[in-house]
DNA sequence: CTGAAAGCGCTAACAG
DNA sequence: CTGTTAGCGCTTTCAG
């Protein structure tokens, strides 16, 4: 039996309530006693067991997902894996809610930030898009003891926030990489195509791609980028208007995580042109062409993976631990028509 | 609120205690006394606290993970992944640990569950290549009521136990595919080389490689699988030899997941020639030849994930829960030089 | 067949 | 600064 606090208690020759003072370091405790109550645990080798704790606290973690307020599939996707996640998460006495709340301006991002109050939430997941406005509230937030997680939308290993999400730079030359491969002609332009350019995030993906295109494909040479705003006659006026003219193009690359306007764009203007498309992320649209074998890969992120990551650290904060770095790296996964998951063989 | 026993109790008129017995289905209540339980858990929606019933309980969950007694580095890194997060699972009581014991040798699988005692364990992953005799040891084990899970070695929706790993038809295609992609030329020989073809697993990678490289890249031919057995000298002699025989080799398949001695073996004898080298899992050497590009991609299941998902589902088993199918899908992953995940930016 | 009472490991409120 | 007491939600004797 793993030692106890009553154990400690005995060992340490306290009370259990000076134990607990100690055990969470609370102020008024002679230091003298903490000594005492520190080395009974080093000695015994004591672990605290954090249910019991917070089933003595009721404790109950409230987290949120703050998501953008219009997306399309791939957002939907995120929201149903955050709800599912959710549910499961109750045995757990963690609360996890979404809100689709965010704009495109960051004031109103910030505006949102700022009535987040440490009464009724713990932790909460952002994905917006970065800006020094945004980082400020981020940061207040912070302070104010919320804890934070920024989801999807934003950096590795930039301090003082985790980040859960893929390295766009390097999908960016993954997709290159990819397209370069399954593209048979050795020599041609590159279109690519995207909902809106405005994040960093895009930007650092479009740069991953050049970078990668240049050095493994010099025949190749991509297009700048066009933007649908998931407007679909916009969409498809520009799309035929790059085909018209540059009678060279012999892939796509479509760079935005929403993928369904651009690509319906390409399909339809393409025509038997642009065999060799590359998109983002898995939805029932993306998978549906990948299939039928009118998208040559995808380069996503496992919505489900990203979900449990951001809660894992969202907790692990909450509990003042330290995450374990190596369990949150979120793969940059690549489907191919070949691993793609097989339709589910049940589980009873 | 949630609503707890308490309220149930005084809702259906009865007392804790039988409550309790309804709850957990425990004989002796006369069935009207249950209907009335049944109906205050439904009309109040009552969800049970599980970490308060283990904590009542004191339950521990003891799993453990069977794997074979010699082994490479994927091995290795297996065994570490679950050392690692049975650290972190010692917080919700749960104790995995990892036994390496399992031989080639079906007898001594079935001789070494047969000694698994409900005493000792709750429940178990095994790494073991199937076989009829085997089959029959694990549906003993849950028949003496310990939870099995397959681990890695195994199929996909073959009830009446869990599997944890990939589906090897699928990675088969994939490892092909990506041959053909990554190989300039159209025409040629593919040498397959693998530790041992014994199992089914490999018998099905070879399957799915065949099938799709066939079906994709017609100018391309597979050779007779090599066998390496773990020896240096013979890989070295088996592949200088096929090298020789066959002038037209231009790419390689290391089929197996100890995937070292095949590419040592192709490395110095392929010479420059078998640029193109797909290999399986994510070691600390693979991940060096995919860094220098002499390997063009990995196919990998990530170990933590299968670790995780294998740990989830025998915990679900033994809650008596239905774990969820599109959790626990373990992912065919490919690794290219661009997607590999960076070199740790730090956590702190 | 059912209930009262004690306890799992920890925390909280209040005395002292 | 420290101890006592009660209680979180559930389970487990042991009477009845």
């Amino acid at each position: 039996m793993r030692p106890t606090t009553k154990d400690l208690a005995k060992a340490a020759g306290v009370s259990r309530a000076t134990v607990d003072r100690v055990l969470n370091g609370r102020p008024g405790v002679h230091e003298k006693t903490v000594q005492a109550v520190q080395a009974a645990i080093d000695r015994l080798g004591f672990e605290r067991n954090l249910s019991a704790a917070n089933l003595a606290k009721s404790r109950v973690y409230r987290f949120e997902f703050l998501l953008p307020r219009d997306g399309g599939e791939f957002l939907a996707e995120l929201d149903a894996q955050i709800a599912e996640h959710g549910r499961l998460l109750r045995a757990d006495s963690i609360e996890i809610r979404t809100r689709r709340v965010l704009e495109r301006n960051p004031h109103q991002v910030v505006a949102t930030l700022a009535n987040l109050s440490r009464e009724e939430v713990d932790g909460v997941a952002i994905m917006s898009s970065e800006s020094p406005q945004v980082r400020d509230a981020t940061l207040r937030l912070i302070e104010r003891g919320i804890n934070v997680v920024q989801f999807i939308s934003g950096q590795h290993g930039v301090r003082p926030f985790d980040f859960v999400g893929i390295d766009n730079y390097a999908a960016g030359a993954t997709a290159a990489r990819l397209l370069g491969a399954f593209c048979k002609q050795p020599a041609g332009r590159v279109m690519v195509i995207a909902e809106a350019m405005t994040s960093l995030d895009s930007a650092e993906r479009r740069l991953g791609f050049d970078q990668t295109l240049g050095l493994r494909f010099p025949g190749l040479s991509a297009l700048p980028t066009l933007e649908t705003h998931g407007n679909h006659t916009r969409a498809a006026a520009i799309v035929a208007a790059a085909y018209r003219n540059f009678p060279d193009i012999v892939g796509v690359y479509v760079m935005s995580s929403e993928a369904f306007v651009p690509l319906e764009a390409v399909l339809r203007h393409g025509g038997r042109r642009a065999r060799t498309i590359v998109a983002h992320e898995r939805t029932a649209r993306t998978v549906e062409l990948l299939k039928s074998e009118m998208i040559a890969a995808l380069i996503v992120q496992n919505p489900g993976h990203v979900v449990r990551s951001a809660v894992r650290l969202l907790k692990a904060r909450c509990d003042g631990r330290t995450p374990l770095a190596s369990q949150e790296d979120i793969r940059i996964e690549i489907l191919l028509k070949e691993n793609l998951a097989l339709p589910d063989k049940g589980t009873a």
